[in-house]
DNA sequence: CATGCGTCCTGCTTGC
DNA sequence: TGCAAGCAGGACGCAT
């Protein structure tokens, strides 16, 4: 499930095999995976020509800019969500694309770079202008970019489960269900306190808390609970570092209680009822 | 407006 | 052993 690190790692790992190329065409394999439409063959025709100016990362999303074609003027952002199952990597273009493949972009230098997505909730699209997307309008700071104080203050007066806004991408953005977890064990807060009954130095101390997880994470190349993989195919490290996440019954590494499993937000969230108070 | 909950999707896990 | 129900979860639509 591609949190903040695990995009970070792959929009890292994709880089050097996408940026300077140019984007031959494209294929798909899934007609679902293309969110907003246009369709296929208005997509293959936007972007063919176009190369590849930049790999980035914001929230969960993996944006590859595109500069215009050859005698245009019209740059365009390809941003794709891997959701829960996503996966991203560069292969030859003749390779046989393994099952779920759900699209193929091919790259000027016989190289493809391919999307894979078992469970068909990943999609991506092609934008002019990202603001002009709702949602991506809508996103909070990014949390490692932000400081601790400033995040702490965007939870205001909220009388929501502090952990239903760790996950509200207009608070701050890219934070899931691993991270949110880590972040407020780390923090000794239990997922299910209202926004309104911390203290502003609690706040501090989570979203603190929460840059602390985040860089670890990303210097770890991320969390594999199953299906991610880096671009390189690679499992991420941060798994073998989770003090309460997927623990539930575990004993908690700080003091030995039973950790307690509970659904807040709609999600799956575990706790240690001892430290997290 | 703010909050919360059901829905989508598919393969693996659990339980009878 | 076999089969079905349960579960995972980000974003979104809708109800309260």
């Amino acid at each position: 499930m591609p949190e903040l690190p695990e995009v970070e790692t792959i929009a890292r790992g994709l880089a050097p095999g996408l940026v300077g190329r140019i984007v031959a065409d494209a294929r798909f394999l899934c007609t679902t995976v293309l969110a907003d439409c246009p369709c296929g063959d208005t997509f293959r025709t936007a972007i063919h020509g176009r190369p590849i100016r930049n790999v980035r990362r914001r929230a969960k999303l993996l944006i590859i800019e595109l500069s215009p074609a050859p005698g245009r003027t019209d740059p365009a952002s390809l941003a794709v969500h891997l959701k829960m199952t996503g996966r991203l990597w560069i292969a030859g273009a003749a390779e046989e694309p393994p099952r779920h493949t759900r699209f193929q972009l091919f790259l000027d230098d016989g190289q493809a770079l391919f999307f894979q997505d078992q469970r068909r909730f990943g999609n991506c699209r092609l934008l002019s202008d990202l603001d002009s997307w709702p949602f991506y309008a809508s996103l909070g700071p990014e949390p490692l970019e932000t400081d601790a104080k400033s995040l702490a203050d965007r939870l205001g007066k909220k009388t929501a489960r502090i952990k239903a806004l760790l996950l509200d991408q207009t608070v701050v953005a890219g934070v899931g269900n691993i991270y949110a977890d880590e972040s407020l064990f780390l923090a000794g807060i239990r997922p299910d306190t209202r926004a309104c009954d911390l203290s502003p130095a609690r706040r501090r101390k989570l979203f603190a808390a929460l840059q602390q997880v985040l860089t670890r994470a990303i210097a770890a190349g991320g969390s594999t609970i199953r299906d991610y993989r880096t671009p390189e195919g690679l499992e991420g490290g941060f798994q073998n570092d989770f003090a309460v996440y997927g623990r539930g019954g575990e004993p908690c590494p700080a003091c030995g209680t039973a950790l307690s499993v509970t659904r807040v937000a709609g999600r799956t969230s575990t706790f240690c009822p001892r430290c997290q108070g």
